[in-house]
DNA sequence: GGAGGAATGTTTTTT
DNA sequence: ACATTCCTCC
């Protein structure tokens, strides 16, 4: 047990060492944060406290929840499968498998994707003739998947105007489609699991008695649902670690909710909260400088990171005149940096949008510089493989409607838009699914439906005593889908990525622990898996408890489409040996690199103009910038441009206020700087709750810029935010320029009408 | 059913 | 600017 604590630091010990109860960890950037949680798994273990099944760990991504249980086996010579590790949504999978009945689910339900809730909502909308200019299908699922974070269903949604009753409308039908069809979608597996226990007590009682520790990493990116879910799994006497640092908390647009970590505290009665500040990462002024950066948030929990390197070098910072040219700089330095003995894998270019990285990879493409850019398609995203998961499951639950109109017609088999239309009213009218309808259709859409029906069947029947990848490889040939991109000009990379869907099942296989060759439609006793309708009576009370393995709770294929649903598999970006990397603020959360380029540090970019609009939008985007500085381990650059090409126009920006909340002893300005008044935001201007900044930008429609001429005055005399008053609109503020000379229009967001575009040569506005 | 042109919407992202 | 999706026409 020592050696598992040696080398551990004051905090990071009493962090792990601590007393069977709820803690809170506030874990600074770089501050060993997994080391913590996993060596207090260890630590429990080995002291005798608990027994591996008595531990449940959450995790947002699947990444986080692979590397824990890797460090964990790395410590203990446990079998980490049999533990209740992983992300949210996949231990409410689990639970939910277990419970199918109680949760009123069928044996073989299957989770819907965000592109699939998508779909279906166009789908039913269309259905329903609900106005898709009206009510755009994104705000719908909006709107769905925020009621269903606040754990409302359709009809508990408050209700006040036109608008919010037809949405909750489309959220009704959409409920009761996805009931009939057994699909869930990511919100779904949450809720059903938050709905399951609260009413369940039996059920409820049992796993607050068999997890006696919970521990939840990034806590600070809970939202309100995954709060409640943790609080009915832990009841009153579970010891619940919470790990997170709010400094760090960048999801709020997505509905995570820093003020978990209050209420956590308030609710879980925790006595023992615990700061790591010492960083094993970055250098002195790096460290000094975010510390610098974040002062600036107000509502802090608190903390300031230390280091014991040194100081290190300063930051450079750089003002370009163009995106070209920042770009340009960016190769410059990483040539150098390279050149001094740093891998291209160690260096890592920055950006807060993703439209920002193509005249980097431009400019590094030109220069023959090796790099790999984050983000982008992922392995069961991509089309052909959406096809052939929907093949797969239709066998695993021939009720899925997305996946039936998906491929129906996919390869094309003469099923056109009459036929499908007359499909989808037959199966609307009696209440049934699309597969169940095709029997009731006649004529010629009849006889092509039912060949296709046949298929599927077809295809089970001659599976049924076939292993997992051999089901997917005959699944692949029954389909013709091969032999369809075979005949394509460019389905090369099609046909591999199918070929490679074949080996990823045989590879699921064996880190999941199933057997190899049993066959992939039997369940766990070897049963056929019902497939049956949605609605089946709610069991007797069941407490056969959960296994944390998935090979006890699914039968190969439907944990093999549950596998592709909640992990999307990597980013098969260009796989360059050594590359450099290439990605978004955000994704570069969690990871390090010894040296980071943060680019694009404009007002209006960085912090972005949308968040200006939100309440604690601006400290949102410092915690960002926070987020950024603290990747870099020694060098860290800083760049911003006077112009640059953006959605086809050329826009001017000042720099990023961010910039001036660095001290001048940290950092080190390479280009001389530019200091017109009103061209660099004064910092008595800032507001730290960050409504405001003095800052233009405007666009204009010249194409071709000169490069380094910049200096085009706001002749209006209207500043960014301005505040206004109108005649008739009342008052509000300025919140983005465009144009120039005559052709002026300022955005501006009214205190009561929301935001409106006037053109200034006519709207009468005066300064308030 | 597919090619080609118009319309559209561009912050961040995981599950 | 550029990608994606929609829509029309053969």
């Amino acid at each position: 047990m020592q050696t598992i604590l040696e080398n551990l630091n004051p905090e990071q010990r009493s962090a792990v060492t601590l007393p069977a109860e709820s803690a809170l960890i506030l874990a600074g950037a770089g501050s060993g944060k997994t080391r913590v949680l996993t060596t207090r798994i260890a630590w429990l273990i080995q002291t005798g406290q608990i027994s591996p099944s008595g531990i449940m760990a959450v995790t947002f991504t699947n990444k986080a929840a692979k590397e824990m249980q890797a460090r964990l086996s790395a410590m203990l010579p446990i079998n980490t499968r049999s533990m209740w590790i992983g992300t949210f949504h996949g231990l409410c999978n689990r639970l939910l498998r277990a419970h199918f009945k109680d949760a009123s689910l069928p044996q073989t339900f299957q989770i819907l994707d965000s592109q699939d809730q998508l779909s279906m909502v166009k789908r039913l909308m269309k259905a329903h003739q609900i106005d898709d200019d009206k009510y755009p299908p994104r705000s719908a699922v909006y709107f769905i998947n925020s009621a269903k974070e606040q754990g409302l269903r359709a009809d508990k949604v408050m209700t006040y105007d036109p608008t919010s009753r037809q949405l909750a409308e489309i959220y009704a039908i959409y409920e009761q489609q996805c009931q009939r069809d057994g699909v869930v979608d990511f919100a779904e597996l949450l809720l059903r699991t938050v709905e399951l226990l609260t009413v369940h007590q039996p059920l409820r009682e049992h796993y607050q008695q068999r997890f006696r520790h919970i521990l939840v990493d990034e806590f600070q990116d809970t939202n309100d649902l995954q709060y409640r879910w943790i609080k009915l799994m832990a009841g009153s006497s579970a010891a619940v670690l919470a790990v997170g640092d709010d400094d760090q908390s960048i999801y709020a647009f997505r509905g995570a909710n820093v003020g978990n970590m209050a209420l956590f505290e308030r609710e879980f009665q925790v006595r023992h909260r615990i700061k790591l500040e010492q960083n094993y990462r970055s250098h002195g002024h790096i460290l000094d400088t975010a510390n610098a950066l974040i002062s600036n948030n107000v509502d802090r929990l608190g903390k300031n990171l230390r280091t014991d390197a040194g100081k290190g070098e300063l930051i450079r910072i750089q003002e370009a005149g163009s995106d070209t040219q920042e770009a340009h700089w960016i190769v410059e330095q990483i040539k150098e940096l390279t050149r001094q003995g740093m891998a291209n894998c160690d260096i890592a270019v920055l950006y807060r949008s993703n439209a920002q990285s193509r005249v980097i990879e431009h400019a590094l493409f030109s220069a023959s510089l090796p790099y790999r850019v984050y983000g982008g398609l992922r392995f069961f995203e991509r089309a052909e493989i959406k096809h052939a998961i929907a093949y797969l499951q239709l066998m695993d639950n021939p009720h899925n409607d997305s996946a039936f109109l998906r491929v129906m017609n996919f390869p094309t088999r003469g099923i056109g838009a009459k036929g499908q239309e007359t499909l989808q009213d037959t199966a609307r009218q009696r209440s049934i699914s699309l597969y169940a309808a095709v029997p009731h259709l006649t004529g010629k859409a009849g006889t092509t439906l039912s060949a296709f029906v046949r298929l599927i069947e077809a295809a089970r029947f001659e599976t049924q005593m076939m292993s997992l990848p051999e089901l997917v490889q005959r699944v692949l040939e029954m389909s013709t889908l091969i032999q369809h991109y075979q005949l394509e000009k460019e389905g090369e990379d099609r046909i591999e990525n199918l070929e490679q869907l074949v080996s990823a099942a045989a590879l699921f296989l064996k880190e999941e622990g199933f057997d190899p060759h049993a066959p992939a439609l039997l369940g766990p006793a070897g049963t056929a898996m019902s497939a049956g309708p949605a609605l089946l009576q709610p069991g007797e009370p069941e407490l056969i408890e959960a296994d944390a393995a998935l090979a006890t709770l699914m039968s190969p294929l439907s944990a093999f489409l549950s596998h592709a649903s909640l992990e999307a598999g990597d980013n098969q970006a260009q796989v360059g040996q050594d590359a450099l990397q290439l990605m978004t603020v955000h994704s570069a959360k969690g990871l390090e690199f010894d040296a980071v380029f943060i680019t694009g540090l404009e007002e209006g970019l960085f912090p972005h103009e949308n968040s200006a609009k939100e309440t604690g939008g601006v400290e949102e985007e410092r915690r960002l910038m926070y987020v950024a500085i603290t990747r870099a381990r020694q060098r860290l650059f800083l760049s911003f441009s006077q112009n640059r090409m953006l959605h086809g126009q050329v826009r001017y920006n000042t720099r990023s206020r961010f910039l001036n909340e660095l001290p001048d002893e940290n950092v080190k300005w390479l280009s001389p700087q530019n200091n017109h008044s009103w061209f660099a935001a004064p910092k008595s201007a800032w507001d730290s709750n960050g409504n405001y900044s003095e800052s233009f930008n405007f666009q204009t429609r010249s194409a071709k810029q000169p490069e380094h001429h910049i200096v085009v005055a706001n002749d209006h005399g209207w500043r960014i935010g301005q505040n206004v008053q109108h005649a008739r609109f009342g008052e509000g503020i300025i919140i983005k320029l465009e144009g120039s000379g005559s052709q002026c229009r300022a955005h501006i967001q009214f205190n009561r009408l929301g935001t409106k575009v006037l053109d200034l040569s006519v709207a009468k506005l005066e300064k308030v």
